[in-house]
DNA sequence: CTAAACTGATAACAAATGTTATCGCTCTGC
DNA sequence: GCAGAGCGATAACATTTGTTATCAGTTTAG
């Protein structure tokens, strides 16, 4: 999550809505490099220096931490959004996570100076910059309703909503991974599979 | 959680520290206005509009939304911290959750207005302007942390890390508040104390 | 001061979730 | 095509957590 990933999929859009200098742009966009990678690659691993934040155009990345050997997985990216390792990256501080795709992906990687002398421009341009930090509150509304659902809903429930709000990741990823995002084991997942079927057959 | 909740605790220090003008604090600090309330007040509702941000000076204060008829605590507020209903403040949007007093407090209210035009002079400052983004990045990280411990820790972790991390809590408010903000029932919570009183006597 | 409300502990039982193991099925590398 | 790995379903059993009820100590309203 670099400070780009608050404005996930609103790349374009801004860059079609608004009058920022064309050589501005040019530059900006210059200094993204394009990557293509297999599957199960890391692109971050936990204890190093985030040097650089990503844009994803194809593939699913997840973001993971080590919890005594277990592997959890805290968040996906799908196509169309930007992602870092928020605090190692703004901080300078080593990752608490990883990064690796699930997917073949093709991604566009850019470095930190490239995005602070971006920033830079964003806030001298007020409606850029109103749009970066309604961004940025979005970023923590999301986090606050994903934290809420956490303790308000059961599993099941949490199980429903993201096949609701994210079915592609239903699709696409495997259930070791949602279980983990879920906060479940990939048996109790099997179990809330098999018993909403049921209860859509009777 | 106001714009302004960002800069909890930091609000001497930045007046402190920054040579912002006289007349502008001056202003800014006269639009605040002194409340003293009883135990048990209700700040904002559910359903309402927040037009004011608080700066809590004394007293304890907790957010809570309604969960099926069940009040879950999801946010204590100690002293000398700014807190407002975030969405509904910043997006004019009825609030999802309230805000009520757990003691008797001392509290300075100021309104949406004149948080704004503060905040327009923030963002012409950069010295100030990244001192309040840099806030705003501290808080997405605690949400994200206080996310990640719903995931990896167990309930009893969960308790212990709140003795260690926020003592005063414990200390001041009634353990049915401090199982909902757990996740856990109070059953459960005195289960947990009781378990951990034997552990540390073996 | 007193009755009622509130709070925290505990017990007995119920429901949810984890652990471990097994079994097909599919995918992948060779 | 085949062997082995990975994946998802399921069962049996263990552990955790919730539900309901009771009780004693404390606070609060009148």
């Amino acid at each position: 999550m670099s400070p780009f990933f608050f404005i996930s999929g609103m790349f374009e859009h801004i860059k079609n809505r608004f009058p920022f200098p064309k050589e501005k742009w040019r530059k900006f966009l210059g200094s993204f490099e394009r990557m293509e990678v297999p599957a199960k690659t890391l692109l971050l691993k936990e204890g190093e220096i985030s040097c650089n934040a990503y844009y994803l155009e194809k593939g699913i990345v997840r973001a993971w931490y080590n919890n005594d050997g277990k592997d959890v997985t805290f968040q996906f990216f799908l196509e169309n959004t930007m992602f870092s390792s928020l605090e190692s990256f703004k901080k300078g501080l080593p990752s608490m996570v990883s990064f690796e795709t699930i997917e073949p992906c093709i991604l566009y990687r850019i470095s930190k100076p490239d995005v602070e002398s971006f920033l830079e421009d964003v806030y001298q341009n007020p409606e850029l910059r109103n749009l970066f930090m309604d961004a940025l509150f979005e970023r923590v509304f999301d986090y606050m309703k994903h934290f809420f659902s956490f303790i308000k809903d059961t599993p099941q429930q949490r199980y429903l909503n993201l096949t609701k709000e994210k079915p592609e990741i239903i699709k696409r990823v495997s259930q070791h991974y949602i279980a983990s995002y879920l906060g479940i084991t990939t048996v109790h997942l099997s179990r809330i599979k098999s018993k909403i079927l049921k209860e859509r057959l009777e």
